[in-house]
DNA sequence: CAGGATCCCGTTAGATACTG
DNA sequence: CAGTATCTAACGGGATCCTG
């Protein structure tokens, strides 16, 4: 979502970053283990690909909601856990999550009883 | 989003849907006015096209979080407003809104440091 | 183990022009 | 007033292969 010239605006500029497809599934699984390894969080998150997990954790390192430590081994363990900006934003995107569970099925009613209405 | 075959994620299903550009602040302008029309929310929604803003409307009606309303006038005229679905988004959605305003200083510096660590 | 590089395709969103 | 149609550039995300 490409910024236009106008002003940032704090909204738009949150949502882009966690309004993709992985990075809300990601900090979810961070939320629950505290800190994890790369292939662990590939084996977590189901479906994602090794190359949308290496950039969403990187965009999601970059923004400060996740801590990247290397450690100088052989072979290489990199553990990622959560900041304290990444902990703080689990309440209302638990809140989030919690009413899409709960309004899920609503949801869905209306979709179809759209297509019912409208046709197609 | 393209859903992949496995079964549909409630989390995924609502972020596809508020996740977009412009979803969210046009539900944010429904919650303060109660009724708009479509022009008004054209001049209240900044920086949106007529056409995203009818996609996007549509996409919402679609999904029950906003009702649409047409009266057989000349000229025409057809109001907007949330469904009871919609207004109980508000308040998971706000949070959101609050924590996004309350911590955007941070995503600032948490990128700017990012940079200053690893370049560009 | 933890990624990066490359290719490729479907979707998204902007601009512009047109309509009932 | 309240949209729709078309065209196009940009982006997201999957698959595959390669590396330190």
């Amino acid at each position: 979502m490409a910024l236009p010239p106008w002003q940032p605006c704090p909204i738009r500029d949150v949502l882009d970053r966690i309004g993709d497809q992985w990075s809300l599934l990601i900090l979810e699984a961070l939320g629950r283990e505290s800190v994890m390894r790369f292939n662990e969080l590939s084996r977590e998150v189901e479906g994602i690909s090794r190359q949308m997990l290496s950039r969403t954790l990187k965009r999601l390192e970059q923004d400060g909601f996740v801590g990247r430590t290397v450690y100088a081994e052989v072979p290489p363990r990199v553990e990622y856990a959560l900041t304290e900006l990444g902990h703080s934003f689990l309440g209302p995107m638990r809140a989030l999550v919690a009413w899409a569970d709960g309004h899920h099925d609503q949801i869905r009613d209306a979709r179809t009883a759209y297509v019912a209405r409208e046709g197609s």
